[in-house]
DNA sequence: ATGAAAGCGCTAACAA
DNA sequence: TTGTTAGCGCTTTCAT
């Protein structure tokens, strides 16, 4: 090994340049595919030594000249908990990327630290992607909105009802869609099932969307059937601190359901525990089967959302300021 | 508004600075915290004035200066199907970078592609972050592993049995734990289960070595109590595209087991629809438990992960070329 | 209290 | 076919 690069600091073209005893631009070119305007024993030599030392092209330098980053940025607000993150959702985004060898950008926010004006998060503060993603189904907080406008970041908010820079599953068509397969398939006792939320925010709309919509979905085909709606709720609400099986009597005696639309997978093996040949269907980020059960699953459409999203970012900043209508996108 | 910035450009210190009426290296200074050096009005007015232009610092510039990238890489390999993310894992990893500022940046390395030498991935090709956690099982590429070595790159490999540069759960101590659990409440006849691996996989130990070691923790200590270590294996692997209902009659019978050790909580379902008071303690990435389902789950120390892998690349950045070995990071 | 100048690593326009 | 030069936006040192 003849030519050693200063052993804790990063090799540059420079240090591969003076190894090969060229000049650094030579292997700037050399080695970004204009190799055809030199000797293919320069080429070679550069490309040798370049692999000897072990050197990586600047990521910062280069966005830095190109005025753009080359990454995008998977925005999560969450509370107290965590949030979660659907690994499609990031496989997707991922995958969208890559195509245009990007790369993607993970990054939290406390929806409570946003409502002062103080200490906004790095993807605020800085350039430090050239979009956001953002997973948030309610309005974003003030100060974040101001700061998106001000600065004029390119956005999408995903899984928001927003009407602009929004993309969404179509949990309306999707709820439609599985109870009319319910009712195709003989059904007539169908129930519909949450216990995770609270009556008002089933039944009103507030809170998340995809709560109202998918029983709106639900009860919209049940009544156009000439059948009666029946929701299922837990009398108490169930808090993320204290989750148990949900009471299941009503699975159970003369006039008991047959089917089910559940809102989510929660409580959908303490059904099937209960009645095992209850017809199931549910929604959920996971993949097309609750570990083994026979449930019939209705997917969020995780990658064409992330694909979505891109394009949406991607044709702000082709196109500054335009005002992009929100994207509705079906189930598979 | 007075004076507005280049409609489709970035904003800059400089933008901010002629706006303002200063020099740009002052505009600096005031953003950056050493506002004491400048008259109070000064200060005042260029926070009003980059408040309003919507300045924000190019991270590319300044990591350009300072070095280093501010951010790590979360490394996610996989076959043909997408690697799943635990949650809490990126949580754990957000949070430990958030908290000196950093960020995240998610890639994703299709092993069958790291095979040849051409085509490296992102984050070997471009100095693109400061470090590498690489969540993979087994042993990396080839060309992976040369060229993390040629360039000094900083890096961990999570859920790895290696002895070098390594973290991951301590399995073993985990099984032994959830078993002596099981016998301390009383049962005699526990089982373990595994409905995903080939037993050779289970009791030999290839792949990935979580499906060994728990199998050997539950084994030694029903073994050292005196009691018959049991192994409830599906007759044929359960592939990914075949997933169903694994065969439950060993549940039942004069001789059937009160308690189980699962793999993983793939069947526990499935095994408490068919005996619903069985005992079942599994282990997974999840939350404390499985919806609703009364399962005593020993959850993977994600978070404690998270910080013991920023911890080891950041004394890599420190201590250049020192060898770190692995950390076992013991369950709650 | 403020400004001038240098340089981080890279690429592109221009010279030779 | 190869080298020279300038500049991306920022921070830092030095001079005023």
């Amino acid at each position: 090994m003849s030519a050693r690069a200063r052993p804790s600091g990063k090799v540059t073209q420079r240090d591969v340049a003076r190894a090969a005893g060229v000049s650094h631009q030579s292997v700037s070119f050399i080695l970004n595919g204009r190799d055809h305007l030199f000797k293919p024993e320069t080429v070679a030599a550069v490309r040798r030594v370049a692999e000897e030392l072990g050197y990586r092209r600047s990521a910062a330098a280069r966005s830095m000249r190109a005025g753009a980053i080359g990454s995008m940025a998977l925005v999560l607000l969450h509370h107290r908990t965590a949030s979660t993150v659907p690994p499609r959702l990031l496989d997707g985004l991922c995958a969208e990327l890559e195509a245009t060898s990007r790369s993607l950008v993970v990054e939290r926010w406390q929806a409570e630290r946003l409502t002062e004006d103080q200490d906004l998060p790095r993807q605020l503060r800085e350039v430090a992607s050239d979009g956001l993603v953002i997973n948030w189904t309610q309005a974003l907080p003030e100060p974040a909105m101001r700061r998106i406008a001000a600065a004029r970041i390119p956005h999408v908010l995903l899984n928001n009802p927003a009407p602009w820079h929004a993309v969404r599953p179509d949990d309306f068509a999707a709820a439609r869609a599985a109870t009319a397969e319910l009712i195709a398939a003989g059904h007539r006792r169908i129930a519909y099932a949450d216990w995770l939320h609270e009556p008002d925010k089933i039944f009103a709309g507030s809170d998340h969307y995809s709560i109202h919509d998918r029983w709106r979905g639900y009860a919209e085909v049940m009544t156009a059937a000439g059948l009666a709606p029946r929701a299922l709720l837990h009398e108490r609400v169930i808090m993320e601190e204290e989750r148990r099986a949900p009471p299941l009597d009503w699975l159970r005696g003369p006039d008991a359901p047959t089917a089910l639309v559940s809102y989510s997978d929660y409580g959908v093996a303490a059904a099937l525990t209960t009645v095992p040949d209850l017809a199931v269907a549910s929604f959920g980020d996971g993949g097309p089967d609750i570990d083994g059960l026979p449930v019939r699953r209705w997917q969020v459409p995780l990658a064409a959302i992330a694909r979505a999203a891109v394009a949406a970012i991607d044709r702000q900043i082709e196109h500054p300021g335009e005002k992009l209508p929100a994207v509705l996108v079906g189930y598979r």
